[in-house]
DNA sequence: TTGAAAGCGCTAACAC
DNA sequence: GTGTTAGCGCTTTCAA
């Protein structure tokens, strides 16, 4: 049996001949053997699954970050359980409990972090058991945890939507962001502002859920007051949600009010006017995320790096110059 | 060991007093003990994990599926594994293999059957795999295997949308359904037609991928023949999709022409117009099918019993009368 | 390079 | 109502 197991497992590095390799490989292909998981779990004091925790599993942008993801740790033997949990910090650290008791090999945090010290202790505290047993964390989102993390380059693509903005001629631009204790809003927040300051021109940010409906509701307030020629959202899903009430006001976009987004969701190309944003390939993030993963489980990056992935400018039809106001 | 494993066993039903419970309970408290997952995995032959089988984690219907499953689940203190087939069967027989050798207590298939011939005889061999060891599976969307169910009455449904548009006027009224082998689309093709037939009206049904992307393209189609006055499509992500191209040709709806859907995914009052559709309820179908998957795990449901769960149409702003063309 | 033996932590069968 | 015992199927010493 010693031997059936290191000539089966290809990480062991323990000899085996290759004439007994041969005979255990076609002795296990005529009786149709496989190793029993469970068991192996309970040797190895891990099962060979990952999980996820995302904000919202029905927002398109972590959707598409489990969608990469899934894929990236099946193809390598990993089932992936995912965690949704509604934007509740409770609720989040409740799972992530429930995925260090079954020792999950690692956790990918797809949801940015909280700047709220409660919530940040018992996630640092829940971070090194999971470490003590020999699961890896990743994150895909900013966070203050000392974390290996796969991070889409937050300010850099906020700079980007925000420069094209200023650059056909926008001055009022206001930005629809998120909650103010979010590092990832933090981080497209300072994009937005550092483009803004750089053109001399006066910053605006209004917070909404991260939602379709936190979007309308946003643009509601926007157009109720002083309303902006230009809209950079932080998310693409308020993007759409503002959109869609700027329709309902029959308010002609590009022609009256520009709009910008962040992530590039799928379906953007087929909304109308079709939808300009930064493309942050989601997909490839949470592909990314697992490998870094599996990385850190071969103890081959023992490293907190952050490795920031490069994002587009995706200039369509929501975007265009403002209106030249009678003068 | 034996008497503190009973105790701490709520389905366990061996005597154990009153007495020593509690002090087992106690002991356990003071001692932070919790069973371990993999030890008892492997003895039972059965993980505490459930998964779920998409077409497409990224369309909203499956979302909330996934929503109402992960949440139902982790309440019962069950993870849950996601698999998103992205609609090919050779990539869900791979998950489902992968399921089955990591013995998950159980699977939900929230995609609907495929006929076809060999795609039928693999899955159904592999549910007679997964039985044997004790795993239940319950499908969310109708299937030709004898497999228990919780569905949503996509018949009555389809039905219901279709009798709203006859009902205020249209006569011609085409209905955009996916692949023509795949059982959920027959059920509401069926309801569309009888529908129809009733009202005496001539049925036009076209085909196209059951996404954003593909409704857009089946209106396409649609507006380039004989433009029906109405159309009924049979999945919001697809309806979307079809009133996105409306947009950008500037038909509008519901002046010149209605639009329905099916599912009733989140954000649909937010969009312009807002969206007449069947609402499906597809978070507490994803409990519901959770609910019924533990029951069969604990012996208290053998049947293969179909349950129908109700849906309702939900009149937005999409549909309205045919316009009196000149006569 | 191979193999024997121990044991991961639990639960079920079987006494008592 | 409680306890003893025997594994579940694997991987990891340790010895040869």
């Amino acid at each position: 049996v010693t031997t059936a197991s290191r000539a089966l497992d290809p990480h062991s590095d323990h000899p085996v001949s290759a004439i007994t390799r041969a005979r255990v490989a076609a002795a296990a292909g005529r009786l149709g053997y496989r190793p029993n998981p469970m068991a192996r779990a309970l040797r190895r004091r891990r099962v060979a699954t990952i999980a996820i925790v995302v904000h919202d599993i029905a927002d398109p942008y972590f959707a598409e970050i489990v969608r990469g993801a899934t894929a990236a740790a099946s193809a390598r033997g990993f089932l992936t359980v995912v965690c949704s949990s509604d934007r509740d910090p409770l609720t989040e650290l409740s799972y992530a409990e429930m995925l260090r008791e079954n020792r999950v090999s690692g956790v990918l945090f797809a949801g940015g972090g909280l700047d709220e010290p409660r919530y940040r202790r018992r996630v640092g505290a829940w971070a090194k058991d999971v470490e003590h047993y020999g699961g890896a964390v990743v994150a895909l989102a900013p966070r203050p945890e000392p974390w290996a993390a796969e991070l889409p380059d937050n300010r850099l693509g906020a700079e980007l939507a925000t420069r094209h903005l200023l650059a056909i001629g926008h001055r009022s631009i206001a930005m629809i962001s998120g909650a103010a204790n979010l590092f990832a809003m933090r981080e497209r927040e300072s994009g937005y502002v550092t483009a803004m300051r750089e053109a001399g021109s006066a910053e605006l940010i209004v917070r909404a859920d991260l939602t379709f409906a936190g979007g309308a509701a946003a643009m509601v307030g926007l157009m109720d007051g002083r309303a902006p020629t230009a809209v950079f959202a932080a998310s693409d899903t308020m993007a759409l949600g503002a959109l869609s009430e700027l329709v309902r006001r029959g308010i002609d976009v590009p022609g009256q009010l520009s709009i910008a987004g962040f992530g590039d969701i799928p379906g953007l190309e087929f909304i109308h006017p079709r939808l300009t944003t930064v493309s942050a390939h989601m997909a490839e993030l949470g592909a990314a995320g697992v490998v870094r993963l599996l990385l850190r489980l071969d103890g081959e990056d023992r490293t907190a790096r952050v490795n920031v992935h490069p994002v587009e400018l995706v200039v369509r039809d929501s975007t265009g110059p403002p209106r030249v106001s009678g003068r």
